[in-house]
DNA sequence: TTTGCTTATCTTTTT
DNA sequence: GATAAGCAAA
C-alpha cells in the first residue's frame, strides 16, 4: 500500500471530515475550500483503512466527476479506488430499478423519456384529451413539461404549482388535473420513466420494501453525496433510506450555491440534514485556496448582498493578485473582439487554452464569441450547448432502435412514419393503430395494404425490421442497417448539411461500439450523453461554458459575459425575489471558478429581438460591488488605477456612433423590455387598466411614489410593482 | 390528407 | 429569430 501522509495534504477541518470513519457528517464547504480533495482523500482513506471499494457509494453532481475523483484517490491509495460505485442519482436509481424496478410493476428493460420525449408525450396526450385545439390556448409543451415535473417533485398539487409559479394559467388547471394522471398511466403502461420518476420510484421501492433497504444497508456502507445544496426532496429521502442501519452518510455542499430550484431543489435541504440523522457532526470548511485575496474580496461582496444570510465567511490562503477587471464593451459584437484579445493575450503570456473559460447566462449569450474564435482559428469546446442527442437525425435513428426493442412505443413510430414523404399525421396514426392490433406489429407492416403512393416504403420498413429480428448482429452492425434504410430520408429532410449529419451517425456507431446491448446504450444517452467529441481531445481547449454548467470547476483565468440587465439576471427570472436571489447566487459560483484572472463584461448597447440595438445598464450585480473592488480594464496600463467611485457607473460610450440622436434612445429595462426613460408621467396613471405577463390584467389602485405602484390584478390579487423592472402594459379602454 | 404559407407568441439554466 | 397553430391550395 502507497504511504500517504494525510496530514501533511490536508488542513485540521478536511483533516477532521476525512478521519471520521462513522455516523452523519454534514461538511458545509465554501467556493474554493476543496471539497472535492476532503471527498477524494475520505475515498482513499477508507479504502486504506480496509473497507471494500465495492462497500462505497460516491454520487456526484455529473458522471465525469465521479470518475474524476476515483481517478485522484486512485493516485493517492491505488487502483482498486476504480471499484467504488459512483455516478449520479439518476444513474444509479436507474441500474437499481433495472432490479428492482419489478416490486413496482416495472420490467427491467423500461425505457427512460428525455427532456424531449417528455414534451412529446405531454403534448400528444393533451390533444388526445382534446385540451389543445382551435380557440384553446393550452401552455406550451416546455412550460407545461415544468408544471408536470414540479408537480410530481412537490407533492402532487397542481394547484400550489399554479399558484406560486404560474397564476396566469390557474384557467388551464382543470386540465392539468386531468392530463397528469393520464400521463401518469400511460408511462406505467408503456413502461416508460422519466427523469423524476427515476428518483420517486426508486424512493418508493424503498420505501415500500423493508428487504430492499436492508440489502441497501448491507450492499453499501458507505455512502458520500457531494453538491448535496442541489438535491430536492425526494434524493434525500433516498439517502436516508439508503442508509438503513448504520448512518455512514457523508454530505457536502454550499448553502450559497444552491442554482437548481427550477429542477426542485431545495438548498434548505442541506440544512435538515441534521434533523434527518440525529448525532450529525457538522464541520465547516472556511478557508478559500482557489482565489487571490482581491478576488475572495470582490465575490464575498457579490454574496454579501443575498438576502439569506449564509453560513460562513471565507478567508483566503493565497496572498497577491489584482482586483477583477471590468470591461464595458461597445455591443456585443465589440464584446466578442475584447474576449478574443484576452485570450490570445493569455496564451501568449503562457497560459493554455485548458486554464480559461468564458461563461454566461445562456447558451445563446456566446453566439458572437464563437463567430470571432472561429475567424481567428481559436479551437474551443462549448459545454451545455446543444448535446449531440438533440439534433433530429441522431433522434430518427435512436427511434429506429427503439421499435425495434418496443414495436409498441407510439412516439417513435409516429417519428419515423412522418419522416415518410406525403404521409401525415393521419395515416400514421392509422398505421399504428393497425400495428397495435395485430399479433406481429412488424410482420403486420411489411404487408400493410395501401393505395398511397408511400406503401412501399412503410413496407420495405417492415421488412427490414423483420430480418434484423431474426438474425442477431451487433449494435453497431445494426445501426448501420438501420441508417442504410433512413439515408435517403435524411438526404430529403436535410440537403444543405447531410454531410455533416452522416458523419455524426458514424460517430453514434462509434458510440455504440462500447456496448453490448441497446437498453443500456439508450439508458446511457439519456441519463449521461456524451460530448460531441471525445474526452481526450477535450483536454487542452479554451472552455465556453454556461454559468449552470461550470459548478464544481475551476479555470486560472476566467471572463463572464453579458454582465448587462436584460441578459442577467435572465429576464425570465427578473420577477420575483426568489429567482434574483438565485441569479445572485449563480453569479457567486461564476465569478469563484476564476483561481488569478477574473474579468466581468457587460456590453453598453444589446440587440433586442426585432427592435434592434438598444442601451443596456450594467447588471445590478455588478453595480452592488463596491468600485473599490474592481479596475476598469483601459486602466490596466496605468498601474492598475482604482476606478473613480461616483463615475464606472456612467462609462461613457459614444452613443452617436451607434445610435444616431442620444435623446432619442431609450433605455432596456432589466427585463429586456423598453420603456421610454423619461417616460411619459400619465402612463401608469390611477384607475388605468394594465397587463403583466404573469399576473395577467388589473387595475392601479396606489402611486406609492419612486416609479412603484400597487395594483389589484384580477385573478392574482393585489401586488406592489416597480416600474424598472415589472412588464407591465397598459390596456386600451377604448 | 398533406404541405406550404401566414401569423402570433415567447425567448434560461439540466439530470 | 424560432416555433407552433391556423388556413388555403394541391
Amino acid at each position: 500500500m502507497v504511504c500517504v501522509d494525510f496530514k501533511k495534504e490536508l488542513n485540521p477541518e478536511q483533516l477532521t471530515a476525512v478521519e471520521i470513519m462513522d455516523g452523519p457528517v454534514l461538511v458545509i464547504a465554501g467556493a474554493g475550500s476543496g471539497k472535492t480533495r476532503t471527498l477524494v482523500y475520505r475515498v482513499a482513506r477508507l479504502i486504506q483503512q480496509g473497507v471494500e471499494p465495492d462497500k462505497i457509494l460516491l454520487l456526484t453532481f455529473t458522471r465525469k466527476a465521479a470518475a474524476t475523483m476515483l481517478a485522484r484517490a486512485s493516485q493517492i491509495v491505488g487502483y482498486q479506488c476504480q471499484q467504488v460505485a459512483g455516478g449520479t442519482f439518476h444513474g444509479f436509481a436507474h441500474k437499481m430499478l433495472r432490479r428492482y424496478g419489478h416490486l413496482i410493476g416495472y420490467p427491467s428493460n423500461f425505457t427512460i423519456l428525455d427532456r424531449a420525449d417528455m414534451l412529446d408525450l405531454l403534448h400528444l396526450l393533451a390533444r388526445q384529451l382534446e385540451l389543445t385545439g382551435p380557440g384553446r390556448q393550452f401552455p406550451r409543451k416546455s412550460t407545461l413539461a415544468s408544471i408536470v415535473s414540479k408537480t410530481e417533485n412537490c407533492g402532487g398539487s397542481v394547484l400550489k404549482v399554479i399558484e406560486q409559479g404560474y397564476p396566469h394559467l390557474i384557467g388551464e388547471l382543470p386540465g392539468l388535473e386531468k392530463l397528469i394522471p393520464v400521463y401518469r398511466r400511460y408511462k406505467k403502461v408503456h413502461a416508460l420513466m422519466d427523469y423524476d420518476d427515476l428518483l420517486l420510484n426508486w424512493r418508493d421501492v424503498l420505501k415500500e420494501n423493508a428487504e430492499v433497504r436492508e440489502s441497501m444497508g448491507s450492499w453499501f456502507r458507505y455512502i458520500m453525496v457531494d453538491e448535496y445544496q442541489d438535491t430536492n426532496a425526494a434524493q434525500a429521502e433516498i439517502v436516508h433510506l439508503m442508509a438503513c442501519g448504520h448512518h455512514n452518510v457523508m454530505v457536502v455542499g454550499d448553502d450559497a450555491q444552491s442554482i437548481y430550484s427550477f429542477r426542485g431543489a431545495n438548498f434548505k435541504n442541506i440544512m435538515d440534514f441534521p434533523d434527518m440523522f440525529s448525532g450529525t457532526r457538522i464541520i465547516k470548511l472556511e478557508k478559500n485556496y482557489r482565489s487571490t485575496q482581491p478576488n475572495l474580496d470582490c465575490t464575498n461582496a457579490i454574496i454579501a448582498n443575498a438576502r439569506e444570510k449564509f453560513t460562513k465567511q471565507l478567508t483566503a490562503q493565497r496572498k497577491g493578485g489584482n482586483p477583477p477587471y471590468l470591461y464595458t464593451a461597445k455591443e456585443e459584437v465589440d464584446q466578442a473582439r475584447f474576449v478574443a484579445d484576452r485570450v490570445q493575450e493569455l496564451l501568449k503570456d503562457g497560459f493554455k487554452p485548458s486554464d480559461i473559460a468564458i461563461l454566461f447566462r445562456a447558451g445563446f449569450h456566446s453566439f458572437h464569441l464563437e463567430t470571432e474564435l472561429s475567424r481567428r482559428g481559436i479551437i474551443f469546446v462549448k459545454r451545455g450547448g446543444l448535446r449531440l442527442i438533440e439534433s433530429a437525425h441522431i433522434k430518427d435513428l435512436l427511434a429506429l432502435l427503439r421499435i425495434l426493442i418496443n414495436p409498441l412505443d407510439r412516439l417513435s413510430w409516429s417519428r419515423i412514419l412522418l419522416l415518410i414523404e406525403r404521409l401525415g399525421l393521419k395515416s400514421a396514426e392509422k398505421i399504428f393503430a393497425q400495428l397495435i392490433k395485430s399479433e406481429d406489429p412488424v410482420e403486420c407492416l411489411s404487408t400493410y395494404n395501401t393505395k398511397a403512393a408511400w406503401g412501399e416504403t412503410v413496407r420495405g420498413l417492415g421488412s427490414i425490421l423483420k430480418r434484423l429480428h431474426s438474425m442477431p448482429v451487433d449494435l453497431g452492425d445494426l445501426l448501420l442497417q438501420l441508417e442504410k434504410w433512413y439515408r435517403p430520408h435524411l438526404k430529403r429532410i436535410h440537403h444543405e448539411d447531410y454531410p455533416k449529419r452522416l458523419q455524426e451517425l458514424a460517430h453514434l456507431r462509434g458510440i455504440a461500439a462500447r456496448y453490448d446491448d441497446a437498453v443500456s446504450m439508450l439508458a446511457d444517452l439519456a441519463l449521461d450523453p456524451p460530448e460531441q467529441e471525445d474526452i481526450e481531445k477535450e483536454r487542452d481547449k479554451l472552455v465556453l461554458s454556461t454559468m449552470h454548467s461550470a459548478k464544481g470547476l475551476e479555470w486560472k483565468a476566467v471572463l463572464i459575459l453579458s454582465l448587462a440587465e436584460g441578459r442577467f439576471p435572465s429576464p425570465a427570472a427578473s420577477f420575483g425575489n426568489k429567482e434574483i436571489e438565485e441569479e445572485r447566487r449563480l453569479f457567486y459560483v461564476a465569478a469563484t471558478r476564476a483561481k488569478d484572472f477574473l474579468c466581468f463584461c457587460y456590453p453598453a448597447f444589446v440587440s433586442v429581438s426585432g427592435t434592434g440595438l438598444l442601451p443596456a445598464r450594467p447588471s445590478r450585480f455588478l453595480e452592488e460591488i463596491p468600485a473599490e473592488l474592481l479596475q476598469l480594464w483601459k486602466n490596466r496600463i496605468d498601474a492598475g488605477e482604482k476606478i473613480d467611485q461616483k463615475n464606472w457607473r456612467n462609462i461613457s460610450v459614444d452613443n452617436r456612433t451607434l445610435s444616431g440622436h442620444p435623446e432619442n434612445i431609450q433605455q432596456i429595462n432589466s427585463d429586456g423590455i423598453l420603456r421610454s426613460d423619461k417616460g411619459s408621467p400619465g402612463v401608469f396613471a390611477l384607475g388605468k387598466r394594465v397587463r403583466h405577463p404573469i399576473f395577467g390584467p388589473g387595475r392601479i389602485i396606489k402611486d406609492n411614489g419612486s416609479r412603484k405602484i400597487q395594483v389589484l390584478f384580477d385573478v392574482a390579487g393585489e401586488k406592489t410593482l416597480h416600474l424598472d423592472y415589472a412588464k407591465l402594459s397598459v390596456i386600451d379602454s377604448g
